[in-house]
DNA sequence: GCAAGATGTAATTAATATGGTTACAGGTAA
DNA sequence: TTACCTGTAACCATATTAATTACATCTTGC
């Protein structure tokens, strides 16, 4: 199992619509550089305008960040994608036999101890913001040249 | 999406077996607490023994923890019954566009931060022991009566 | 030795999720 | 009106999960 790529390529469109501020950041554009197809972008595009992290309008080219680069986290485009449930990043099995003391006590034991485990992985995500994503990715191009 | 319940019954087989400490775990014993099948209870307990936390041995009925109940935590179960590879929590897009400056240094700019985020994850759960579970299963059994 | 009963493991299946693709309705601007 | 874009639904191939069935193999008691 694994996270769907819909969060990578989500953040990958926030820093290039960054990177080509200068341009017009169309689905077909973003496309190609993710390399995969306009609609898949334009579907993940949706999310992020939802989310209220990207300006994007029926009929008229192009998509801009709604915010500040520094203030969109990894954790807001995590959510913003929606490729993990609240709470539900473990799954437990259901049905456990109620007829035995560790069957109907496993549930409400282990679900908290998720939580606490799922928190700590959104915690680090929301440390990290676009704008460390696009200095990191300038510095790597500056080192390749 | 979400992680495997694997992790969850795999922590309901080794809280129940020491539950169970007086009598004897058979497969089909601890597919009736899970409410599964005798065969998926084989199968996790052959990666539990893989994983050295668990006794179990062809032709003889029950099995037996392999560890000191606080000396197994949920990262031990975690990592044994396989549900996330290494370093692949969240899955990368593959074949970025090179042609593009945020296409060819993408996977390098979130794979770490990715990492960081996993690791804050697991270490969350290396935090608590099966003793822990199985005392809260305990207590939680006291209050209901 | 052999029957009974357990574990080990492979093959199959239904249900679900993902990502890609196509198609088209609807909006905008020249 | 034309050209081009976004929004969205429908469909498909593929992968994964958990359940199920079946059977080989091992151990013990007789």
């Amino acid at each position: 199992m694994s996270i769907s790529s819909r969060f990578a390529v989500g953040i990958h469109i926030l820093a290039l619509i960054e990177i080509n501020k200068g341009g017009v950041s169309t689905s077909e554009y973003l496309a190609a550089s993710v390399n995969t197809n306009p609609a898949v972008i334009r579907k993940i595009m949706g999310m992020l305008k939802n989310a209220g992290l990207v300006n994007v309008r029926p009929g008229i080219a192009g998509a801009e960040l709604a915010k500040n680069l520094s203030e969109i986290t990894l954790l807001d485009v995590y959510k913003a994608v929606n490729v993990v449930q609240e709470k539900e990043l473990f799954s437990i099995h259901e049905n456990p036999n109620p007829q035995c003391p560790v069957g109907r006590n496993i549930q409400n034991a282990i679900g908290p101890l998720f939580e606490i485990a799922q928190t700590a992985l959104e915690k680090a995500l929301g440390h990290v913001t676009i704008e460390d994503v696009v200095k990191d990715i300038i510095e790597k191009e500056k080192l390749n040249h």
